[in-house]
DNA sequence: CTGTTAGCGCGTTCAA
DNA sequence: TTGAACGCGCTAACAG
């Protein structure tokens, strides 16, 4: 097993010259230090034949730099939405140059710290650090001595490092805008509101939606007709809460603030023989895969898991390229805002009689 | 920023001794060796005092192993899944003292070289390559050099390798078996069969959850009312064939090869007015999240990918250990087949008269 | 018991 | 143009 990897003293000594001139030559910097073509053939001949391929491993030991990122995440429970997220990151990476470590905390602060330190440790050039709740956190320390970019956390106050978040706030005005745009003026909210203050999760997407909502509304002169701050977002409180309001009449449109929920609020308004969106429309976001398979296919705001990772990564390195530059200016930063692309499909309707 | 990283030299210095004295201390053999007791804790005082943390890069290069593993996958569209499988091998690997490495090919098989070379390059002490497919493929050249576990990948012949796949067929047998034990005998299939040639996907899941199926129906002296071979397996084409069973008589038992086949069979049936379990029994395969938000929930055979991920990562550090340990002995090997538990809700109903 | 020495594989001076 | 020598940080022989 293992046999053993070709070095560059053998491609030197195969080619009859020293590992300098054969480290230029593959370096790509032969005809610069005007290396006599021949020998650069030679060079080149040899390490084709012994199928050299350099020891990333040295070579990070010599120049400091391990063309490696650390992606660390807390991925609690959705881990969906930290499969795309990873996956982003990981092609631009490689798009770049670049292999990727990943490590999963679960929200141990403990372990973040280990992970962190054996990131380091392995001399990565760079940290993403991300979490799946996007709520106010604390950073850990000895992110200043590495690049890093927050993915999908917000901090409070300036963390003076680059800071990748979807737009929740665009996101509420977008969903709110299709469904007064379709002439609904009865809207019914579920998962945060009706007020700015009724949310009952830590998530700051809460927050921000419902901001973004409540914005669009008033600025059309509305209010929304109710609304349910809910702590868990999932199927059955939808569907519970969907009842509730379904038991004092048929509203004209619901905004669920995740696709879980909308999953119930279908099956609450499907159960009693109504149909969307001819008596009830429905808006979401998320744009998890349920969403496309729900019937009618549910209109929603995507969350661009994906996009989000894809930007961390390309942040990262030009933070990473920006700081081999220029070691002693202070790196990039400011908060990048992806936007979450409305998709549309068939749980909104226009009202009769407006256009 | 980057301020420069404590190395053993600078502690020995601190601690008045030379570096390998350091060097043994730190790594445990201080006593081993007979050092005095105060110049060890002179060593670790000095170690605890400048923060002082072994450079990986450098014990890699020094000792030829990196406490690095590779995971590569294809992972197509099907992103859960590798996630959960990803998630569960990082855990197992951390709880072994490795970090993880990922990489995605998209099935591309030029991109898996060179993915494979970087990691290989970057000296892991091992590769778990993963597919989220499961179906006979060819395996790359030199997975042989270095210890490596196959994932979720049937190959024809022996790898000689160990392969971790999920017990299809017993998952198939169960399935059947869940509606025979409450007494339906008018199964149909969604998804493959009747026949057991009736395969339109080159999943070997398929082929193999088809097989238990028809051995527990025959073993009973039944066979499939219908059965359906489909190519896509997704939600409107579940509707679909639902749709076309129901015009002709309502079924007692549908057996859908995936969840999202159930989440079309489900629409299909209740919008003709029909209770599931009430009319119809429902079975699945690989409990997915929307299985436990279906209304009834969703009895389904689960595919465990994080027990896989981790069994995967398991038999990697063994197999490592074991190379260390017996260099000259061939690796372990054999296919590991993870048991696919079902997850019994609220789709299935004994027919009445029976027990 | 402790210190000196020699690489791991590579890139980079500095002379020749 | 080329080759010899040094060192990245650490471990493992080998002396002392």
């Amino acid at each position: 097993m293992a046999r053993k990897r070709v070095t560059l003293a053998q491609v030197a000594a195969e080619a009859e010259v020293a590992v300098s001139t054969a480290s230029l030559v593959l370096s790509g910097r032969g005809t610069d230090m005007r290396i006599s073509e021949k020998a650069q053939a030679r060079v080149r001949d040899a390490a084709a034949r012994l199928g050299y391929r350099p020891n990333a491993v040295s070579v990070g030991l010599r120049k400091g730099s391990t063309s490696t990122l650390a992606f660390v995440s807390d991925s609690v429970a959705s881990s969906r939405l930290a499969g795309e997220m990873i996956k982003g990151a990981i092609e631009a990476a490689r798009d770049r140059g670049y292999m990727v470590f990943v490590g999963e905390t679960g929200g141990n602060v403990t372990l973040e710290r280990q992970l962190l330190d054996a990131m380091v440790d392995r001399q990565v050039d760079g940290i993403i650090l991300a979490s799946m709740l996007t709520h106010g956190r604390s950073l850990p320390t000895g992110l200043d001595s590495t690049p890093a970019v927050l993915l999908n956390i917000s901090i409070d106050g300036d963390p003076g490092i680059p800071v990748v978040v979807p737009d929740e706030l665009q996101a509420g005005r977008d969903a709110a805008t299709a469904l007064v745009s379709a002439g609904l003026t009865d809207i019914h909210l579920i998962g945060a509101g009706p007020g700015l203050r009724d949310v009952r999760t830590i998530s700051t997407a809460a927050h921000l939606r419902l901001q973004g909502i409540l914005e669009v509304l008033s600025a059309h002169g509305l209010a929304p007709a109710s609304g349910r701050a809910i702590n868990q977002w999932l199927p059955p409180e939808g569907f519970r809460a969907a009842d509730a309001i379904l038991a004092s009449g048929t509203p004209e449109a619901i905004v669920c603030f995740n696709d879980r929920l909308a999953m119930g609020v279908y099956q609450a308004i499907q159960s009693r023989g109504l149909s969307i969106p001819d008596d009830v429309s429905v808006v979401s976001f998320d744009d998890s895969s349920i969403a496309a398979w729900m019937r009618p296919g549910l209109t929603t705001v995507a969350l661009p898991h994906r996009v989000m990772g894809k930007r961390a990564a390309d942040l990262l390195v030009d933070a990473i390229e920006h700081d081999r530059a220029h070691p002693d200016e202070p790196g990039p930063t400011g908060v990048h805002l992806v936007p979450m692309p409305l998709r549309e499909r068939d749980s909104i309707r226009a009202r009769p009689g407006r256009d």
